[in-house]
DNA sequence: GTAGCGTAGTTGAAGGCGCAACTATTCCGC
DNA sequence: GCGGAATAGTTGCGCCTTCAACTACGCTAC
């Protein structure tokens, strides 16, 4: 998967020879994709299935739910679902379309958009986030021990700093 | 995220009382989504503007390139990948518009397909394969110790076992 | 041998997403 | 206060993925 068009070569380097993963570097790497990405289809396909609401949107939600008046600039909003600003603009669109979210202009900035929570997508997002938080718990922490959890946490949190420092506060 | 629409009830269940996160596993959930949402982007993103690959397309040519004679049927192609056979199937149409992959009708049951990786294709994977190396390292393993590799490793396998294990063998 | 069922794989339509181009507004220096 | 650069957000296009419908072949029983 990284490291099978391999060797061979210990000649002159084109440009340095590519830092090959070992056999228990392997393991540890296919171990951590497929379980990633299991995981996330799960909860997403289950979530879908059960409330007509994608992990996409339910994010989004979740994220205007959070906010004193429930209301969030796009931008802002982008950064917190770490979503690039095109994708979220036309998911947010698909929300307006929904009525559980509307769009307003920004009093202070007349450039910026807020995006506001209406009520009915306040009840959607209460009424999908009992069937989240089972999927989480049947298809994660059940599936862990309490060190594992503690592990899964400190090595998320230990990628977070490299790859997005900002996101680190916000781990309520 | 998983319990923020959240208690305030303690009276007759509707169905049993959600099982809702404390603050620790928030965290821990929150680190784990976020971190592995970045890295998968962030692999996928480098390793498509550095090669025209993605890295659904680069799965598939690897998981050809291992096979004893480069080829293997749709479906267990599919499977090894984590993907729908809908997907494979137009993912396979695409590489072969690349010269990478040709089909070829199964000799041993004539509803089956093999899918086949060419020597453009293998090429493809071998210039790939350095650049791909090189992200894996950088954005993961150089990030943690050798004891969080471990943990990464043991925490992956635990949730394998449960969302899939017939993916536990072929951890090489 | 053929009816009926299960399996393998493909296809087309619909929706999600990234990218690049675009509009609208604000900020800054003069 | 005005011209140009920077910022906020949207939009259209194309690719990817899903879903459901479909074709084609194999298997089993009668």
């Amino acid at each position: 998967m990284t490291a099978h068009v391999s060797p061979a070569s210990t000649g002159a380097p084109d440009h340095a020879e590519p830092r090959w993963l070992d056999a228990g570097e392997q393991r540890a790497w296919r171990a951590w994709v497929y379980s990633a990405q299991l995981l996330t289809d799960r909860l997403d396909r289950e979530l879908t299935h059960a409330t007509g609401i994608s992990h996409a949107y339910y994010e989004i939600l979740v994220a205007l739910s959070e906010e004193p008046e429930r209301r969030m600039r796009m931008s802002e909003l982008a950064d917190r679902c770490l979503s690039s600003r095109s994708r979220l603009s036309h998911a947010v669109s698909r929300l307006e379309e929904r009525g559980w979210v509307r769009r307003q202009v920004c009093p202070e900035d007349g450039r910026g958009q807020l995006a506001v929570l209406t009520d009915e997508g306040f009840a959607a997002l209460e009424a999908a986030a009992p069937v989240h938080v089972e999927s989480v718990r049947t298809h994660l922490f059940d599936q862990l021990s309490p060190a594992q959890v503690e592990a899964m946490r400190d090595f998320g949190e230990a990628l977070l700093r490299h790859l997005d420092p900002t996101q680190i506060r916000g781990l309520d």
